[in-house]
DNA sequence: GCTCCCATGTAATCTGTTACATGATTCC
DNA sequence: GGAATCATGTAACAGATTACATGGGAGC
């Protein structure tokens, strides 16, 4: 069984989904998967074109008026089986996050505390904001035209990030009060 | 004012503590900053070529009795205020995070709901066992021969990763009861 | 005419991992 | 003799970003 990299199986997964063309990808994983995972163009088409390629789908030229035509991606069932495969597969390691705040914290002896405050207050900020647009996809979840089935899993995933962006805030206001 | 890649930025400010040379930052990193970077030597070594090439440090080959010899780097005033530019800019985005767990979990549908709670139940196994590894770094900071002023920091960085992981093995918790 | 959104794609580059190569010393 | 730890380094590869190129349609 040949072996992908994730954001291929990532492709995959959301071609379950009425997501077919290399443009409606980038947006639902920017919109609904963005507290966990991210992708480029430069990542998109070549996967794509190796999907086809690899017969894991088919593609089809759609034309949609006032509307530039658009390439539609269908799984076949080679390549619904090699989702599944990878869904069932064990999970190796979890993910280290690189934190370039933390980073920088970490050597904050060399800092100005000004610069250390800013910095943190900055930070809290962003997560505030990340937290904000958690709620809205929620939102666009609970909402939304997709299956109930779906979002049952899609909500387990939102609730992970408003969780740990939510122990990040708390983390950042207890660290601003020992200044 | 030449830009340098976060890693590189990591390993000059290691070179401010007692960790001189490739060997011992890797030991560092893995020790103590492994809840949000880590580093392999294919990166260390070509960094610290560079480090030099750009006047940013000196070395100096230190013999050990009944030790290999080890080369050991000196930050020069260029490489402090490289380091200091760097510490005093601000973070451009906060980091996103590629989570595979999540991410078969978003097209958990397609599994079977064995797999699920097994892949979550290791989840949870793996970041108790994260989080039992950072008491024991909280330990080795608190009780280490590091400085004061350094150890501050140091315990800041290790709170936020305690706070995330735990906010994580809750939401495994929470998520398991669902099923 | 201009800007924004839709849509696809490639090439260069950067960042990071893995595998490999080498060799000294210590402890069993 | 063999395993573990200390120590340095490179080459091949994998993964991902960025910049660039192209072009249609909608609305102002």
């Amino acid at each position: 069984m040949k072996k992908y990299n994730h954001s291929t199986y990532a492709i995959l997964g959301i071609l379950t989904t009425n997501c077919r063309s290399g443009y409606a990808i980038k947006q639902l994983i920017d919109q609904s998967l963005n507290h966990f995972w991210k992708i480029s163009y430069g990542q998109i088409y070549p996967a794509l074109k190796l999907i086809v390629e690899d017969g894991l789908a088919t593609v089809r030229t759609s034309s949609h008026e006032s509307k530039p035509d658009r390439n539609e991606y269908f799984l076949t069932s080679k390549g619904k089986e090699t989702l599944r495969n990878w869904l069932e597969a064990p999970i190796e390691q979890i993910p280290v996050e690189r934190n370039e705040i933390l980073l920088k914290l970490f050597f904050g002896r060399y800092q100005t505390q000004e610069t250390t405050l800013l910095q943190l207050e900055d930070y809290k900020q962003k997560l505030e904001a990340r937290y904000q647009s958690y709620l809205n996809i929620e939102h666009a979840i609970s909402t939304g035209k997709n299956s109930e089935e779906d979002a049952r899993y899609w909500l387990f995933t939102l609730d992970y990030g408003k969780r740990v962006t939510m122990a990040a805030i708390e983390w950042c206001q207890a660290t601003l009060k020992q200044f």
